[in-house]
DNA sequence: GATGAATGAGCTTTCATTCAT
DNA sequence: GATGAATGAAAGCTCATTCAT
């Protein structure tokens, strides 16, 4: 079987410098048509994971929902578990992706804080379901794979690191901790999904979201 | 085959307030043997899921773990849902069990809040895989089960929420929302495991322990 | 799983000093349970792999000859591939018990000789079709089973090298090569088998067998 | 789709007269074109099936080997069947010209007998890996290819049979019985390919065919 | 009540073959 | 004539569950 690896497209020019990008084997060469069929096949994958869960969910059920058969999914993917590693590749890219394009780089430091907490809690709000497959599924990884996965959130995680330490130099409020620091505001969030059952009964989304990025900022020191 | 319903044996006394306490078949019509081997059911669960996730687990194994064969373990639950479901309400409950019975009700609310939180946070470091497990793998239980594992934990908090808007009162803060304030100290210590793979490499567990102290002091305005 | 690895009953005694006899996985423990159901299993796989060759039959046709489901099997074998190395042993074992069982060790040494080479070619013919099982399958054994497999024939032919080197000696016409003149008269009459496309048209099998006799005591020199 | 049956190449004249030459369809109507094709894939199969055996060989390795993608090899070959059946074709052709070449017909007729064995031994051992491909894999061809197969081999058997009359009657020593004895030379040398795994290890080459070449003479009672 | 053999549905994966381009 | 994407049947194997002993 003719066989080519195919680097799966990542949306950040770091990329390149990530440890070493688990490859997805494709039996297909067109390299065009591998995108595309993945594409479709992600699409679907998250969709029906999104209800069932990896294990629950079958290969011929993707491929019932993507439109193709089982043999055209293995033309464009070694196995299941690539799946499910596209499949968490493309949602922290694409949550990624949307929170760092959300960002306000105005000038005032506290300001520009909030709008960063902010951007993340809109962002994960809006792709909840997927986030939440995320924390569902990701320990299903191989061992590479959720490595090259954590690499990429640690990579997020040391932007935000980055803003808030400059952030904590020009308040003159120096952090103890800039990387305790940047996880606690991207993991924060999460709350608004892994509590939602609790959260959603009670509150408005955008109270939500205000008292988030007000404890962060306080929790921070920055108020 | 006769069969009787054994509730699950729960640590506090609300469970039998609680929504539709969840039913386990037994066939076996001897209830303290039922709880026995239960528990020692359970508890070779709780180690082989800790290793290898609830799907990867065969009855087998946890029949293996358990000195008990496939056979016998039906005698006491009704299917390979039903010890996860069991597995989950444990580690629920002793995980809240061991949080209320650090709480500190001395005199001043600072102190107070700061131990509670604490509290969550040891007994959350302490119990780690179990609190990974249930993250992992809960979402894998049917409707009804997590229901009620979920008004389990919504118990937890509320039991919080008193304790934060009993401080808010005493130091004259009042919280905008006892609530949410109350998800948040019972949530964020788990960014200690499910953000292990990123602080571990940095930080030792029992600064991170006092940061987040801090940290959540300071969101809810107590310092 | 529970497992149990069970040696492959052998009927000779030499076996203990055979390099590694390959254990086969059985997942159940009663071992004469796993005895008599192997024996069923083998005896089907030898019926369907006469008539149709080992890959060409599935696991579900070895079941369904030998009376049980294809889940029964895997209590008592771990794979495919054990089937076709249980046969192969089996088959070698029962051929080489037999011929030695139909030996003759009277006195003269040319009719020792004789009468050796008749067991063979009579064995040879009573077990055609398992013979040519063997020719035909052997080598899809992985090289583990092979080597066994192998090894136990070498035994074999080294017995017919001690009962021509001692017909030798007594005749005082030395053979300049016993471990080949072995070889010789253990394979030449597979041509029964082997070739029986071509001699069973033409030829009586009782002429076969002393015309083949008589050829091999020639080419030894004995005569 | 407009198909053409092309009979096999086959190196022989009398192949004409040979009961039903086994047809292989092609899609392609260029003999030459198809004859060339062939050739190639063919080769490239024999080089894989080698190595890897027919079953474990896919159609994708064969067209790797010979440089066709499998659309292509579907234009000159109707099943993946079709080419097993080329490959035993051409190697019992190759194998049977190349002997008959060797064949030198010297007036002695003791020498003429010695240098035909000789000539089958050299020429096995130069193909063994295309002999034993053929025992290993011709019982996968249909019934009716098979016979076409063998019917080749046993006019090979008849040139020898006519060698040794002739030998035999200059000798004055009268075979019994000539078709036995042309299948045993021409299968005795097997041994070399099918015992090879207990040869190899005591046995330089070159002894091992004089010493099949003097054990046939001495079988044939022509010494 | 305990056992563990038996079941059979269901899984992932492979691959010979077809056919639109 | 060449391509290779698509197909879907079929394979080996696992395992939750049942039930006779």
């Amino acid at each position: 079987m003719a066989e080519v690896k195919v680097k799966v497209a990542s949306g950040a020019k770091e990329a390149a410098a990530r440890p070493r990008a688990r490859q997805v084997k494709a039996a297909s060469k067109d390299a065009d048509l591998v995108r595309e069929k993945r594409g479709q096949l992600v699409a679907a994958a998250v969709r029906v994971f999104k209800e069932k869960g990896f294990h629950d969910t079958s290969v011929r059920d993707i491929g019932r929902e993507a439109g193709m058969t089982q043999g055209t999914i293995y033309n464009y993917v070694g196995s299941k578990d690539d799946i499910l590693y596209l499949v968490c590749d493309q949602i922290v890219s694409e949550y990624q992706e949307e929170t760092r394009k959300a960002l306000d780089n105005s000038a005032d430091p506290r300001t520009r804080v909030r709008s960063a907490v902010r951007a993340i809690c809109e962002v994960m709000v809006k792709h909840q379901d997927e986030v939440l497959l995320t924390y569902q599924d990701s320990h299903l990884l191989d061992a590479r794979s959720r490595r090259v996965i954590f690499a990429r959130v640690e990579e997020f995680v040391g932007m935000f690191e980055t803003i808030l330490t400059e952030a904590a130099r020009e308040l003159g409020r120096p952090l103890p901790d800039p990387h305790f620091a940047a996880n606690a505001i991207t993991f924060f969030p999460t709350m608004l999904v892994l509590r939602r059952w609790s959260l959603k009964a009670r509150h408005r989304q955008s109270e939500l979201i205000e008292w988030l990025v007000e404890f962060l900022v306080r929790g921070l020191g920055f108020e």
